[in-house]
DNA sequence: TTCAGAATGCAAAAAAATCTCGATTTCGGT
DNA sequence: ACCGAAATCGAGATTTTTTTGCATTCTGAA
């Protein structure tokens, strides 16, 4: 039995070449990916649209300094919550993720439970997430503050695998 | 005096409503973004590309879901150094932003020096990376790993202010 | 109030994205 | 190795967006 190829998944080596571009610059016309792919402008949007449909790729985005916006200071925090009941992870999990400081938040193993990535304008706005996120929850037992120096690589640019001539 | 406008640095209520949509999406047309904010196509694209020259967006990216593309696990390392050394540190720092599986590095206070969120395809692909990364440099003297195990957030946006009548 | 620099909108030109369609390639089954 | 279905391709037509030039309007300082 054949997939319809418009629903396959899997990725070959014009698809990975083109996301490496995109991943640096999404601004590049279709042509120009095309002549560095050995594609007609045409297949490399069709590429393109297929895999943002697929959800291979998640977004389009432009990236703003941080800085040049009045939030200068980035922190990592680690937190411990209380207890690892569903509903009580699921509130924390939730708060944490809607609020606009917070520009990423993971659920990890080991000692602590979230990491979270903050931007804040001054440490008194820090102060103030604190409160809303931590001192405001009470299944948050305690938090690890690591402010950051120096953000020395940023972005979410994923190691593509090797083109081969196979799809993965 | 009145500095060039077109060297000025700061955004005012246009601008962060422009910022406001390009951050979620950056593949909106200048036309629908004018309709949004109130301005017409080419004043929209003027603003946008005075922001790309002027460092406010620092780039325009495609984001991979990198489940898709073989790299299933994203892992937070806590990074120890031994010595403090500018001349060290400089050299670990570096070697971590050099990795294509870093996707992040943040230099920070605290506990510990530097924080990496990485990702890789197994564990066995971690194990790699800590030799190449950690124990292949002596002034590593400890890391922490925190494995995740649900990416709740993540992105890269910014908290914009709250658009008022004077630039920034 | 006046003035100069800056930003705007409109309209045209240039470039890019999107669509169509016939030709070609790929791929599984025989 | 061969065949046929299905997917993909490239070239060109079409639509849409981006970009530029220009006259006008806005803004802030004197």
């Amino acid at each position: 039995m054949l997939m319809p190829e418009s629903a396959r998944d899997g990725l070959d080596s014009f698809d990975l070449a083109i996301l490496d571009i995109l991943q640096r610059d999404n601004t590049i016309a279709h042509r120009i990916i095309g002549e560095r792919v050995n594609l007609s402008a045409a297949a490399v949007h069709r590429r393109v649209r297929r895999m943002q449909e697929n959800g291979v790729i998640t977004g389009n985005f432009a990236v703003v300094d941080p800085a040049r916006v009045g939030q200068p200071i980035t922190i990592v925090v680690e937190v411990e919550v209380e207890s690892e009941r569903l509903d009580l992870l699921d509130a924390a999990r939730r708060s944490f993720a809607a609020d606009p400081a917070v520009q990423q938040c993971y659920y990890v193993t080991g000692d602590a439970d979230f990491v979270l990535i903050v931007t804040v304008a001054s440490m008194s706005g820090y102060d103030a997430l604190t409160r809303r996120l931590f001192f405001g929850n009470h299944n948050v037992r305690r938090f690890r503050t690591l402010v950051v120096m120096d953000r020395i690589k940023t972005g979410l640019a994923v190691q593509l695998p090797n083109p081969s001539r196979e799809p993965i």
